[in-house]
DNA sequence: CGGGCGAAGATTGTATAAAGTTTCGCCTGT
DNA sequence: ACAGGCGAAACTTTATACAATCTTCGCCCG
């Protein structure tokens, strides 16, 4: 039988070489410590994971296609440097693309799910009392991803992937205080709606969740050169 | 200066070899010429664009992330097979953003997009009157793939090229009828509703054009395997 | 003293070869 | 005759070597 040596039809992440170098990466990257316009060398990423250039190559291929790395042609990949137009871009897609994740989440309650989502509650808010703000970004983003999953539509959830990783860059390029993390009470706030299995009020939160992430950013016009030059000479 | 040799930000579609590959094997799938499940070995498709394997090997891996390949572990790519349940997402996924992107797409109406987009419906009713059923199915996609370059949103469009290269397998895997292709007329109309600025018209038609192809197709539940095993026996 | 040219070094792009896995045919044993 | 297992062939995966390109630094000229 060909049953035999089967393993699941596929790893929800895989954990072969290149997936484990591609979320390495990409945690780097949402929490910060790689910041925009950081050269991601092949080599140098290659000894970090004691692999070959030929997998950190095909990892970083996978982020340039999520948005989050620029290769550019016989220079190399770099993390990317979302412009004031991309931010735009992707928070509007997000509000429209969010709401009707949690609309079809809520088709999902169950106290399985309940129960996720309480503890990642739980999570976000001991890493903000802790004030770790590495760990409140990511679990920031996680949220969102959580949502999506929870509601079952596989596209919605690879676009939205790409969006909150999209914008954990721009938030770090473009938020106004040093505000530690995007509010988890209104993270609290999604999760009473969807335990009531209220879609009206859970849309109607999530949007605006969005919007006072959005609302505190900085997204002025001609800022691409500007920021260049003043993270150059900051670094 | 760092602004020395500056080229072109990114090519429209990088005239490198790798895109040529991808842009083939896209077009084979997208026009019917490779039929969902048919394997596309290395070897194969790098004798046909006389490319190394490695070159073949990154253009699939592109196709992977765009859904209309998979690629099993140590077995090779396929061309994807969506289930149902896929066709389902993608189209509720469809019906969720493509009214958005004309909205957007009547914010840029200007002589030369309404003039691209008038040669467009010419060259679809050409392609129809000649029972070129190939070029039908891929003009067809074509016209959402330029309704959203005209929108200007460069994430709706990479979303929307995904989900169009998706709707392609899975109208020819899920048709009814052998239609030949969804509503000329139905594009016809979208364009007056843009030329004439009217969204909320322009939206309308949008959603219905989507929902008449969905209805066009038969959705079964437990198709899957059914399907694998009768076009196995076909074959 | 500033600017441009040029060669050396470094890095990426591509091809080829080695290693591991799956698959299919064939052979043996019952 | 048939089930089960062994083995070879084909393919994918990974690594390494080579070629092309860009960057950098030094030097020469104006």
């Amino acid at each position: 039988m060909a049953a035999k040596t089967r393993q699941k039809p596929d790893a929800p992440d895989a954990s072969d070489r290149v997936s484990r170098i591609r979320e390495g990466v990409t945690a780097a990257i949402l929490e910060h410590r790689l910041l925009p316009g950081t050269k991601l060398g092949e080599d140098e990423i290659g000894e970090i994971y004691g692999a070959s250039r030929t997998l950190v190559r095909t990892a970083l291929q996978q982020l340039a296609h999520e948005g989050i790395v620029n290769i550019e042609k016989n220079r190399g990949a770099f993390v990317a440097r979302p412009t004031p137009a991309d931010a735009r871009e992707v928070f509007e897609a997000r509000r429209l693309i969010e709401p009707t994740i949690v609309d079809h989440a809520i088709d999902a309650v169950s106290p399985t799910w309940l129960d996720r989502l309480g503890q990642h509650l739980a999570e976000e808010r001991e890493a903000e009392l802790r004030g770790d703000a590495r760990a409140s970004v990511r679990l920031s983003g996680e949220f969102h991803r959580l949502v999506a999953e929870m509601s079952g539509h596989s596209i919605y959830l690879g676009f939205l992937k790409e969006l909150i990783a999209r914008s954990s860059l721009i938030i770090l390029l473009y938020r106004r205080h040093d505000t530690p993390a995007c509010g988890t009470d209104h993270h609290a706030g999604i999760v009473t709606a969807i335990r009531k299995r209220d879609r009206e009020v859970a849309r109607a939160q999530m949007l605006s969740h969005l919007n006072e992430i959005e609302a505190e950013l900085f997204l002025k016009d001609p800022a691409a050169d500007e920021l260049r030059l003043a993270d150059v000479l900051g670094a």
